[in-house]
DNA sequence: GCCGTTTTCGGCCCGACTGTTTTCAGTCG
């Protein structure tokens, strides 16, 4: 329900921009959309609560408009606004190069209603004659009505930020390049990313630029000026990416990775609070008049601004400003003792376990899980109960070899459709570490599906619960859970919840990781690794914990073995 | 539309690049 609200302010946003709307109104519902598609609860049940009204951002004209939708299924502001402007216009502003502005002159001079009768109306001709437009205008929107049909949409962040690392490789190695950042929601570590942005210090700004519009797989050069560039190149998914590049001054590069590291919304926030004190934020630096006060490295722009350093994962306007330098001591990479989800040869992995624990170890864990399909999960070569005990037997030889790295004795147990563990308690209860996973009848509705997990969190022999939503970024739609009672019932049995870091999951989301932590919950980030390549993918999931602002004191394997073994046998009482 | 130790009105972030403008509007991030 929430992104449906969300969804038809935005519209109401792109309606007024189209029809002139007042700029400052139109940002008001931008906001407004925003919040609401982050609420990690229903609008209904926060507006009963009387905590919608409380969210800076959200004022009275909005409570209006939600109470209307709740009780009509419509906002009367956009039915009106509607009546104006065809639906099929907003298709346009997707275009880019085509704004607002030009698609209301497009639908008022010549009737255009969609992207199929504006093509229809370049075709004769009648768009380069439009005032305002020109033959290279239109031919700008052909590339990018064409561009909108290759490109794949937002590009996970598990391809981009490889992307981006040989790019700014690239970038770096031109001559006269003194160093490259990598920026933008890359930098962020955002699930999903638009575009990539690098930046560099480099003396000629120009040059830097033509080279970099030349560099291999560029399909299209989108600008090219003298500090900023941007490009298209080919996507290694599929669809293509766009690249900008911006050149800067060594005294600067502090408020450029600032400003191009966004998130757009939270250097809003930060250019306000310059403004009450009487200066000026821009990519440049902070400047008090004339002089510039800081901007050589980002810390000292907080610093003057009154804030401690904010980590980029946190800069999405979600209250990072407001608590005053009163942020989370954030987990990191090296806090992480051990991954506890890890399949082997055993099941559907490529690796022995003795390989798992000797990668594990280099990576300097102390402990690895291995944590094998379950035998519902034939298509993963799912183990029966008597091939675990098996596979356990073969897990407690290798691990009696080892030397500083332990190995755990687990399974990844199905959670059947009728919220039933695929094993019986008493093999549940020879194993060392247990994680629940939902693989099948994800389409159920909210109540069963929410029956299923919370029957899984109150076995007292699980653990963990496993990749809670299901999603698969841009494959498979998140399962419709009520996010609320799981939380509550984990944070009550003292179950964890996994961070699957594998970048097509990254589930728990950013989101539920932040409504996790509020609710006292235990997280437990793994990578759900099927080879030793893949327990690389920790990063992902890191950031993603970050960005949820989740601490080490909440992260099961962020302790040492000792208390981990504690844990785990006071979980069911033992 | 939202907001307020500049509070119920009058503000609301900042700059680069492009094309068609002959001084700037539109788009984008």
């Amino acid at each position: 329900m929430n992104r449906e609200i969300a969804i038809i302010f935005d519209e109401i946003a792109d309606l007024l921009e189209i029809t002139g709307g007042d700029r400052f109104r139109i940002n008001s519902y931008r906001r407004v959309s925003r919040i609401i598609d982050e609420l990690p609860e229903s609008v209904a049940d926060l507006l009963e609560k009387g905590k919608l009204q409380k969210i800076p951002g959200i004022g009275k004209g909005t409570i209006d408009r939600i109470q209307e939708y709740l009780s009509k299924g419509k906002i009367s502001t956009h039915q009106e606004l509607l009546t104006s402007v065809p639906a099929g216009l907003l298709d346009l502003l997707r275009i880019p190069s085509l704004g607002p502005k030009k698609a209301h002159t497009l639908h008022q001079e010549l009737g255009v209603k969609d992207i199929d009768s504006l093509q229809k109306a370049i075709a004769k001709g009648k768009v380069e004659k439009l005032d305002g437009f020109g033959k290279k205008s239109v031919e700008k929107i052909l590339e990018g009505i064409e561009f909108l049909e290759r490109s794949a949409g937002r590009t996970p962040l598990g391809i981009a930020r490889p992307v981006a690392e040989i790019l700014a490789q690239t970038v770096a190695e031109f001559a006269g390049v003194k160093k490259v950042e990598i920026a933008g929601s890359v930098r962020r570590g955002k699930e999903t990313i638009g575009d990539l942005d690098l930046l560099c210090v480099a003396a000629d700004g120009f040059k830097t630029i033509k080279t970099f519009t030349k560099i291999r797989g560029v399909t299209e050069v989108v600008a090219a000026g003298k500090t900023k560039g941007s490009v298209v190149v080919a996507n290694p998914l599929g669809g293509e990416i766009q690249v900008d590049l911006r050149v800067v001054s060594k005294e600067s590069l502090g408020a450029a990775l600032q400003y191009f590291t966004g998130s757009k919304e939270h250097n809003v926030r930060l250019r306000e609070l310059a403004i009450n004190k009487g200066w000026k934020l821009n990519e440049y630096g902070l400047f008090k008049g004339d002089e510039m006060i800081a901007g050589k490295d980002e810390a000292g722009i907080y610093k003057k601004l009154g804030l401690k350093f904010i980590p980029p994962e946190l800069r999405e306007d979600r209250g990072e400003i407001e608590c005053k330098g009163n942020l989370p001591d954030l987990i990191g990479l090296d806090d992480i003792q051990g991954d506890l989800h890890v399949h082997c040869t055993a099941s559907d992995g490529r690796n022995t376990v003795e390989q798992l624990a000797a990668a594990a170890q280099k990576r300097g864990y102390k402990y690895i899980g291995i944590t094998d399909h379950s035998k519902s999960s034939a298509i993963a070569n799912g183990l029966s109960a008597d091939e675990l005990l098996e596979s356990v037997e073969n897990i407690r030889k290798v691990n009696k070899k080892l030397k500083g790295v332990a190995v755990l004795a687990g399974t990844e147990v199905d959670i059947l459709a009728d919220g039933s563990l695929d094993y019986p308690d008493k093999v549940l209860a020879k194993l060392d570490w247990v994680i629940a996973s939902i693989h099948s009848a994800q389409g159920q509705g909210r109540d069963r599906i929410t029956k299923r997990s919370i029957a899984a969190l109150e076995n007292p022999y699980v653990h963990a619960l496993g990749h809670p939503s299901g999603r698969l970024l841009g494959q498979r739609d998140a399962m419709d859970l009520d996010w609320e009672k799981v939380i509550s019932k984990a944070a009550q049995t003292n179950t964890a919840l996994e961070l699957n870091c594998s970048w097509q999951r990254l589930d728990l989301n950013d989101l539920h990781v932040r409504q996790a932590m509020e609710a006292g919950c235990w997280i437990v980030i793994c990578t759900d690794a099927h080879d030793i390549e893949q327990l690389g993918q920790i990063d992902y999931g890191i950031q993603t914990a970050r960005r949820g602002w989740a601490t080490k004191s909440r992260v099961l394997n962020a302790m040492p073995i000792t208390k981990i073994k504690k844990w785990l046998s006071a979980k069911h009482g033992g």
